[in-house]
DNA sequence: TCAAAAGTGTTTTTGGTACACCCATGG
DNA sequence: CCATGGGTGTACCAAAAACACTTTTGA
């Protein structure tokens, strides 16, 4: 690393720009949604893209992707956050401005949006941020959210990709749901990441003998779709990892 | 995400140094060993540290990794190199001296290096980068690789972490490997990254039967230890992932 | 003839899959 | 009483774990 070739001027190199990009998903009614925003500026205005921003100079990627998020979406509280960083993105002319490195994110949220959301929580819609050149934001189904401004539709693919993967080893998907939540929610935050039917029986035999995956709230019970039996309620567990896996239906593409 | 808050021009913000870090990994006589270098200037001079570098205007990370790469090794090929991002490491002070932001690769290399190596490849080091400030730089055994300069041992780490779950559900152990290998060879692989021992007949069943992952070469055959029965020969296989994984002996941690 | 490493076979156990079936609620 | 979604039971099958055993080489 930092074995500067002629000095160490802080000119001496290029300068870069450097930014966040996020990656936000959320599960509603079933289908996987991603939150955009709408660019008020050249390039790409009036085109739909992550939001993101600039690096403060004395803040990380992290830091800054939470700063961001707060600021475009409102929440208060980002503390607990499930926040992964994804890949960076450097292609030379990914940016038709100047030379931009991109720090990308993915966020998980549960659906509804907490209360101190602003805006209209039923119209899922979002301040855009003030002073920012984000013109409106929104949530979007996934499958109808591109094309996106610069390189977004590959880091939007890269996101799914990632999450879908997170899902099989890890006890991410309790991030996508309210603090207290069915079996039934929970699998359908599998089934829309991975867009595959699951067998309802052998995904709650599978989550319930994970131990630290999910812990019942004793007694409590929700009517789910206003019709059917009441659901018991459930609370996002200690574990993180998922041992074993629980893998995703066989795709048997093995050849690259 | 180029949001500009106050115009575009290119010195509206902070500029950042951008670099790669390189966690390049081999398996030698069964354990782990990464590509170290000596720095010879401040900061950290004397210390070792990950091989890496400043990013060229016109020139992405991954490109900037191979290019570095090269030059600390001078191997002549590595179109072919198993180059991966591991992530970005952007806390505002891990580098004294200015604001470095560094996307960290990992490479994983066969053992013994190919002849286009620099330097004497029985002693295993290599002659350090002409014009760097890298005075020498070798092969260490990961287990003896701390402690290094700036956040280096947390990247080896991170690193480390990574590769060991690429090996449960990818092909990447033959990238550790000559172009053709024994089954043993393999396992040694896995063992070392992995700090277990595993059974052999179980890991060859498992191997072999997972289509792409291998190929035999037909007919061929090595003494291995010198003693023994010829082991077979292999070549990495066109398969990119391992369908079920090859999931490491039970590790039940499951609490967070 | 022994040690070392490759390779084969077999049994046991686990976990995933595919169902059939019952329960509780609203319309 | 039927549709809808939650919850239980069970039989079957595939894969992983454990371990005994044979083969081929060098010393």
């Amino acid at each position: 690393m930092p074995s500067a070739p002629r000095g160490y001027d802080k000119f001496a190199h290029e300068p870069f720009a450097v930014t966040v990009d996020l990656a936000v998903l959320t599960v509603r009614e079933g289908t996987l949604h991603v939150l955009l925003v709408e660019r008020g500026q050249e390039p790409y205005a009036g085109h739909w893209a992550l939001p993101g921003g600039f690096l403060l100079p004395d803040e990380s990627a992290e830091t800054a992707a939470r700063r961001e998020l707060a600021e475009e979406t409102g929440l208060a509280d980002l503390s607990g956050l499930h926040l992964e960083q994804l890949r960076t993105y450097s292609e030379p002319d990914r940016d038709p401005r100047m030379r931009v490195v991109s720090v990308a994110f993915t966020a998980l949220l549960p659906d509804p949006p907490p209360d101190s959301v602003r805006g209209d929580p039923h119209l899922t819609a979002f301040e855009p941020r003030g002073g920012g050149d984000a013109t409106q934001a929104r949530w979007q189904p996934y499958a109808a959210a591109g094309p996106l401004a610069f390189d977004h539709d590959r880091i939007l693919a890269d996101a799914h990709a990632r999450v879908g993967d997170r899902l099989e080893t890890t006890c991410a998907a309790t991030a996508f749901c309210p603090p207290e939540f069915t079996l039934g929610e929970l699998q359908q935050v599998y089934e829309a990441v991975w867009g595959t039917a699951l067998d309802r029986p052998n995904f709650r035999r599978k989550v319930l003998a994970t131990s630290g995956f999910v812990e019942p709230v004793p007694g409590a019970a929700r009517l789910t779709g206003g019709r059917g039996k009441p659901a018991a309620l459930y609370r996002a567990g200690t574990a993180t990892t998922l041992h074993p896996p629980l893998l995703r239906p066989s795709r048997e593409d093995n050849s690259a």
